[in-house]
DNA sequence: GATGAATGAGCCTTCATTCAT
DNA sequence: GATGAATGAAGGCTCATTCAT
């Protein structure tokens, strides 16, 4: 018996719709809101039929997960790629990651605008701790430790975790600004923000326009 | 046998039961979030039948609108009590906002949820700059006066309208983190954050703990 | 014991409010059509309270059967006034009819529209044969009498019932007519049509501008 | 044992479904009126679900317009197919028309009486005049020119426009006749009723039994 | 794989009716 | 008599999900 010519790949087509599917459903999050996403728009924004989304994705839910969880390791993949080309040292490190944080690839109004509408949503808070807590809280721990070395380094007293957290709610808040339609200032303005707290934490080391 | 205790009065004038449904929206709305929210269960939470809700609201949209800028309103309220309560310095200013901001009757969980639940939607934006743009313009308008003053004071140069915005995003990312139920700190530590904070900016004026 | 002094009429009040939401009842359907009427709008309309009308009226029901009752007895005052003071000739009360057809009181936009409504609901027609029947068949033989007298009369042949009913169609197309706002006639131009109508029928005592 | 016979295909394209629903609107229209009519009711009459008729209509007035679009439609092609098949002599032309009138198929109780809830229905007559203005004024217009040229032949004079106007009001009230179910009388005697008016205006050329 | 018709649950809204004041 | 708040049933509409083709 002959063998068969191998069968076209079917993995990657079926990735490739998920991948369609998952983009378009950020798309539509964004611009219409969480309680107004249903499966027939996102359909419609990818150019598909109906059915196709329940084909690919079982359920709804499955597929907002499957979304979040992709934007959460999209992020994660963001900062670990700027941390492994950063210098050694804490402060470069901690420049490393706050640029990392306004890449235009990521910093995208339908991005940020989706991130807030799944935070926002309360059934979709346990969803996301179960996705992203992981990631979370590897963020979290990593800013904790450059916190505690940079004060260390600086010889600055004061609680890490505190510091760690104020720059942390510095950067989300930023994001959430550049989000609303109203607070309109640029990307530029929102870095410039994040160095006027991390420089007034940490001055010897960072000066208004990042690192000294 | 005990008499038992009256009934709540079958009819309540009009301001009292909007207030009272009102309430019961803030509280769905923070229980099952934005897109979950049904006039059914406002009602039931509220203890009246569905169809008072139309009766005295219209519409769903014109519930949630309302209960939307009766929150502006109270946070508005609750700030501007604060800063009458205050000293003329600007330090002392700054530090009533930031102690109202954690006032325990404004910063409860479901108050914290709503607002999130608000933000995060989308279709809401419009709607809340309505209602809530100019209060939150006098907000930032407030921050900025007094980051100036401060930086005067202290005789440090930088952009006031940076550091009032690192002072108003801290907050509302404290606020954030205290209604995620995961990132579990408590009230004070929120505060103590947003103390690092304004210490880092103004160093002479402000301790760990608040004003020195 | 002496006779309490007589309470003041307590009828006539009544009445009047009766008579006073039947003519709101006719203008909220001529306008809004039968489906679209509320007894929020009738007690509007009326400048009464919502509760009012049932307090009256017992139920909608009852309200719209009475307003048609009564648009049926005004109808048949209206014609049988004019029969009365009509010459004893059969030509002399057919032109007398017509003419009370168009009795400018009677011929309302308001009341074709109402009339309209509530024909053309079939819920309406059981309770019209109910409340109009007897009316409308004193009508109907009146009309055929007449036209058997007047083919007596012109010696011409022919079935009175096909012709009496003519007319009587006649006279209530126009009606149809001149309440549809597009088919847009005179009052005048109606008249002259039933008058179209007779004269062809009976030629030698009507003309085209009625009785010769 | 006898196989079933085969059930009704769970999936039609969408113009026989569409029409299959309009059939259905017909007949809840006709039954308990155009205020009763509910789309639930419609989707039992035709066996099948609610949501559908959503699906294929979008929304009620959706279905309401559609359905008079095509009963306008189906009356036009009805004498339009008749007038066609009629000889040149203009009374051989009404003559047509009339008997096309009383077509057993269009003059049915059921359309009748949907007929008739769509024109009391004030709601609906800008709708009407939209869907039907332009048949009803070609329809009109040949009753006009048909008039004008009858009324030259038989030398008689007269406006035209009037006696056009009579006939069409008598087809119109002799319909109205037989959808109430009182008026009793049968589709020929309706029919004779329009002779009589008929031979009445144009007695060289119509009897009592139509074209002479 | 892919399509789109079909289903049915759930929601918002309207509105007749009731009833405390 | 009069008012208007309150109730609850019913209808239109949306949309996730299923399924025949």
């Amino acid at each position: 018996m002959d063998a068969a010519p191998p069968p076209p790949p079917r993995k990657l087509p079926r990735d490739a719709r998920r991948k369609q599917l998952i983009e378009a459903t950020i798309e539509v999050v964004a611009e219409r809101g969480y309680a107004r996403t249903t499966l027939t728009e996102v359909a419609r924004k990818a150019g598909l039929s109906h059915g196709l989304v329940n084909f690919h994705f079982q359920t709804k839910e499955s597929l907002l997960t499957e979304t979040l969880a992709y934007m959460s390791e999209e992020y994660r993949d963001n900062w670990g790629r700027a941390l492994e080309a950063a210098g050694p040292e804490p402060e470069e490190q901690l420049d490393a990651l706050i640029r990392a944080d306004f890449n235009p690839e990521i910093c995208t109004p339908n991005r940020l605008a989706a991130w807030c509408a799944f935070w926002g949503e309360a059934s979709c808070r346990p969803l996301y701790q179960e996705k992203c807590g992981s990631n979370d809280e590897a963020y979290i721990a990593l800013l904790e430790r450059l916190a505690q070395e940079l004060a260390a380094k600086t010889g600055r007293g004061g609680d890490a975790a505190l510091m760690a957290r104020v720059i942390r709610v510095v950067m989300e808040g930023v994001w959430v600004d550049l989000m609303t339609q109203s607070a309109a200032y640029s990307r530029e303005e929102g870095q410039r923000t994040v160095h006027c707290a991390v420089s007034a934490l940490f001055p010897q080391l960072f000066g208004p326009d990042g690192l000294r």
